[in-house]
DNA sequence: AATGCTGACAACCGCCAGATT
DNA sequence: CAATCTGGCGGTTGTCAGCAT
């Protein structure tokens, strides 16, 4: 038998949140932590769903989030990883420190998409708008083009799923010491390590995806953070991870931290790998336009 | 000043994979 | 193992402010 239902919608409110309505979330977080959205709503004397909760939270009142305007490098980064991945905006919100993806993909769809219009090129292939052909889908089976050579993503960056986003909500705020991997200790986009990004993972599937680590860092590198991180590796992979991505018709180019044992040979598909999936091709790594994306080890 | 249009963004909806019972 | 729920994601819609007419 599964489990009762999370909310009783009859008697949840609906539309935009109310000051008051933020501030008992707020402080009920603040006191009990994230976590167990279904319950929630009711302990903290809300008529909301929990999933309606959870969105504000993560959205609006966490207090790591970063207000005001997407700056050029924000920008080009979301760009970048968009050619990347897609309209995966948790992917590119969890590189994106202080981003969430509703905001991405909001700030997608009503600034970036017609800045790419302007230079000319088509928002979902990232190819010269010339170069399509009139009545054919663009990039029905191809991947997009790649602006960038390189981009370094930490997997447990990637994915607030997987406690990306520099968010590891956890069942409970108090400090709870949860040793993280030295590899969460990634720097952000900014150069910066946040404390978000050192907090433990928030439910036990990501604490056993953080217990193990897959370790593995997309090396195609756009943050001077991995990237930085990963200078050194790079001057050992960096040549094969270019000439991987050259001959791969594929973006996906997955490097093997230095003194991390070399694994896997299979191409796996990317979410997968990052723990989302449990094996072989999904759907996830089809996005509309075709694009494909899929890891594969260099050592294979 | 009134009206209509457009852009921005907050919030909702439906779906899915994994977890739970 | 099947049924059911939870958490999370991407897509879409609703609302409102600002601007043009």
């Amino acid at each position: 038998m599964g489990r009762s239902p999370c909310c009783e919608k009859a008697h949840t409110n609906k539309g935009a949140w109310t000051k008051e309505e933020d501030q008992r979330l707020v402080d009920y977080i603040r006191l009990h932590g994230e976590g167990c959205w279904r319950s929630l709503p009711k302990a903290a004397g809300l008529l909301r769903c929990g999933k309606s909760c959870r969105l504000r939270w993560i959205n609006y009142l966490r207090p790591d989030l970063k207000r005001g305007n997407f700056t050029d490098e924000e920008d080009e980064l979301i760009i970048k990883l968009h050619s990347l991945l897609g309209n995966k905006w948790s992917l590119i919100a969890g590189r994106l420190p202080g981003r969430t993806d509703n905001e991405i993909k909001n700030y997608w769809n009503t600034h970036i998409k017609r800045k790419l219009i302007g230079r000319g090129i088509d928002p979902q292939t990232h190819r010269p708008l010339s170069s399509a052909a009139p009545g054919v889908p663009p990039a029905a089976t191809s991947p997009p083009s790649l602006p960038v050579t390189e981009i370094s993503l930490i997997s447990s960056s990637l994915d607030r799923k997987h406690g990306g986003s520099g968010y590891y909500g956890c069942k409970k705020l108090e400090p709870k010491t949860v040793p993280l991997p030295e590899d969460n200790h990634c720097t952000t986009s900014s150069g910066t390590t946040t404390d978000e990004e050192l907090k433990p993972p928030r439910s036990r599937q990501q604490q056993a995806q953080c217990g193990s680590e897959l370790n593995l860092e997309l090396s195609i590198g756009l943050a001077p953070s991995c990237h930085e991180l990963n200078r050194n590796a790079s001057s050992v992979t960096a040549n094969t991870a270019e000439s991987k991505l050259q001959e791969h018709p594929y973006p996906f180019v997955v490097t093997q931290t230095p003194g991390t044992a070399a694994a896997a040979t299979a191409t796996v598909c990317l979410c997968c790998q990052l723990g989302s999936r449990s094996g072989g091709m999904c759907r996830n790594c089809q996005s509309n336009d075709g694009f494909l994306g899929y890891y594969t080890e260099l050592g294979s």
